[in-house]
RNA sequence: GCGCCCGUAGCUCAACGGAUAGAGCAGCAGCCUUCGAAGCUGUUGGUGAGGGUUCGAUUCCCCCCGGGCGCACCA
């Protein structure tokens, strides 16, 4: 496929209303026509004219080129054209869209490298709650791109240094076990930061004490280096058990910000030298008053150092060492004030070879509408929140389906409870913070992962038992229902690039929700194995075959797996 | 106090500055002798308040009210 059809519409569209420097060209109202715009209107608006006339005019002229072979062009009294695909055009495209094994596939970003920060998990805790969307919707970006042409590097930056690591090596010195290390290290790693802040509360002294251990680990302290090490070890290998879980696309850069430890002390003097970096109450902060945000902060009065000094380092070693054209940075919207910051940095320093995104989203919050991330003593580890989303799944599936052995269930319940967890985060703008209703999010109905899994299902069993088809004749897809899904798939590509643009997922969740829907409505009222016209049978087999190929190639941009029976 | 984000149906969420603000859930009323009823159909119901810009505002600007997050040694 070269170009989509609203491409197509768009570019006559332009060839034929002059200055096109508006951007109004070709929304979707399908109450109204297949696709329709105002181009007329506004025209119409700048040369003092009646929108009918201008519209008309426009219309004339469409007719005489290449889009009137595509389709019927409607004038409305208030300016709108609107624009009827011509049957032939359709089930023409159908035939296009299923012999292209990678529709959908842009080439905007061919020849670019973008980097995808996401997951970035903190090993002084285990992977909570609070790390879900950031890997959930850093996973799918990163797809997204992938699918545009990008070469796409997935960026997973480990917490891994500051004060809290010196917290937790006191926590270890003091009460740590190491048996209970070994055996069950992200249980003894969370026993001792619970123990820890729990202490905190009657002596403060150990603020002081775990600040200690962490400048000494920052001066190579071997002893702090080596309870540091271990810890590091098992957390990376706690964290690939979840990404496997969860179905996450883990290759990728790993770093941690431990990393770029050598390179802070050169940085911090460079920036000194370049006097961009001054003293100010015993820290070193940098200046950022001309953009109007408060001053980064360096290095504290202790010497540490701080995260925005290693997030300057990490930002210097992407740009010089892997030169991409872009960097999203997925972090929660908490961290806003940072990356303004950062950002801010970069300009500072001319490190402006790339456009630096932060990717913001909400918290994730419980039933009650309060915060479920890590409180004090509190965590909801991600693992906990597998397993029940997994326990509630299977338990459906058995009362859905009896006719899978258990084996089979338990299969069916992880796929459709991570792909639930996953829809239910990527159906939402990232910006609102998301509820965590598991209820809502396992009830496989509606607007859900499973409904969409579902619908698929129903497709792939039609077309298991159908066999062998060809393309039949297409030019007896007449119905509308029929002829509602043909259009829909045309929209696929650009409901991906939509996401690109926008930096969100919930456009494509909602695109393959609508395409689910349509679905249904053609399932439910047109049978298509029982026909005994073969020519049409046939072609109603490709059309299901082309339907099924592209829910399964979005969900599995969401990151969600499809499966034959479910 | 300052900065950023968010207020849309009973609930959870959509909506490039455009036509009659859309879905799901819940509620009500229907549809299984036909490819999987985890489905389909119908129905009730809404832009926090007030100004402004515009032919046109959920969207942009101002102000107020309500909620969240952040604001120097955490990340």
């Amino acid at each position: 496929m070269n170009k989509t059809t609203p491409q197509l519409i768009r570019e006559a569209l332009a060839a034929v209303s002059g200055d096109v420097s508006f951007d109004v060209l070709v929304p979707l109202d399908r109450r109204l026509g297949d696709y329709s715009t105002n181009v007329a209107f506004v025209l119409a608006k700048k040369e003092g004219q009646k929108p009918l006339d201008v519209a008309n005019e426009l219309k004339e002229k469409l007719e005489a080129g290449e889009l009137k072979s595509i389709c019927e062009i409607k004038s409305a009294p208030n300016g709108y054209l609107n624009f009827f695909l011509k049957p032939e055009f359709l089930q023409k495209q159908l035939v296009e869209i299923n012999k292209d094994e990678n529709y959908g596939a842009g080439t905007e970003g061919a020849g670019q490298k973008v980097i995808v920060e996401y997951s970035s998990p903190n090993i002084a805790k285990p992977m909570h709650i609070g790390h879900l969307r950031s890997t959930i919707i850093g996973d799918a970006l990163a797809n997204v791109y992938a699918k545009l042409g990008y070469e796409v590097i997935r960026w997973n930056f480990i917490g891994d240094w500051g004060t809290q690591f010196g917290k937790l090596i006191s926590a270890y010195k003091k009460w740590g076990n190491a048996k209970a290390l070994a055996k069950n290290p992200i249980k003894e790693m969370l026993r001792l930061y619970v123990k820890f802040h729990d202490e905190l509360k009657n002596n403060p002294e150990l603020e002081k004490e775990g600040q200690a251990e962490f400048k000494k680990l920052e001066e190579g302290d071997v002893e702090n280096k080596k309870i540091w090490d271990s810890f590091r070890a098992e957390s990376l290998v706690e964290f690939n058990k979840v990404y496997q879980e969860l179905n996450i696309n883990a290759a990728g850069i790993v770093k941690g910000e431990s990393d770029y430890e050598s390179r802070l002390k050169p940085l911090i003097a460079e920036l000194e030298e370049k006097g961009l970096a001054k003293e100010s109450e015993g820290a070193l902060i940098i200046d950022l008053g001309k953009y109007k945000l408060p001053p980064g902060l360096l290095r504290k009065s202790d010497g540490a150092t701080l995260y925005l000094t290693r997030d300057i380092a990490s930002l210097e070693d992407r740009l010089q060492n892997y030169n991409p054209a872009k960097i999203l940075y997925v972090v929660a919207n908490q961290q806003t004030l940072h990356f303004e910051q950062l950002f801010a940095v970069a300009k500072e320093l001319k490190m402006d070879s790339a456009e630096l995104v932060h990717v913001k989203f909400g918290m994730v919050l419980g039933e009650d509408g309060k915060k479920l991330a890590t409180r004090e003593g509190k965590v909801v580890p991600l693992q906990e929140v597998i397993d029940k989303i997994t326990a509630m799944a299977y338990d459906t599936v058995k009362q859905k389906n009896s006719g899978l052995s258990d084996d089979q269930a338990k299969e069916v319940a992880r796929t459709v409870g991570i792909g639930a967890l996953k829809y239910n985060d990527l159906k939402q703008h990232p910006y609102s913070d998301i509820a965590f209703d598991w209820k809502a999010m396992l009830d496989l109905s509606g607007n859900s992962g499973p409904y969409i899994q579902y619908t698929y299902a129903r497709l792939a069993n039609i077309l298991n038992k159908a066999g062998e088809h060809g393309n039949g004749d297409v030019g007896l897809l007449v119905e509308p229902e029929a002829r509602a899904l043909m259009l829909q798939l045309l929209d696929f590509p650009e409901a991906i690039s939509k996401c690109a643009e926008l930096h969100t997922l919930n456009g494509l969740a909602l695109y393959l929700y609508d395409l689910a829907h349509l679905t249904n409505q053609f399932y439910e009222r047109i049978h298509v194995l029982e026909d005994e016209n073969i020519e049409r049978r046939n072609a109603r087999l490709l059309l299901i075959e082309t339907v099924a190929k592209t829910l399964k190639q979005g969900l599995g941009i969401l990151g969600i797996v499809t499966l034959e029976r479910i």
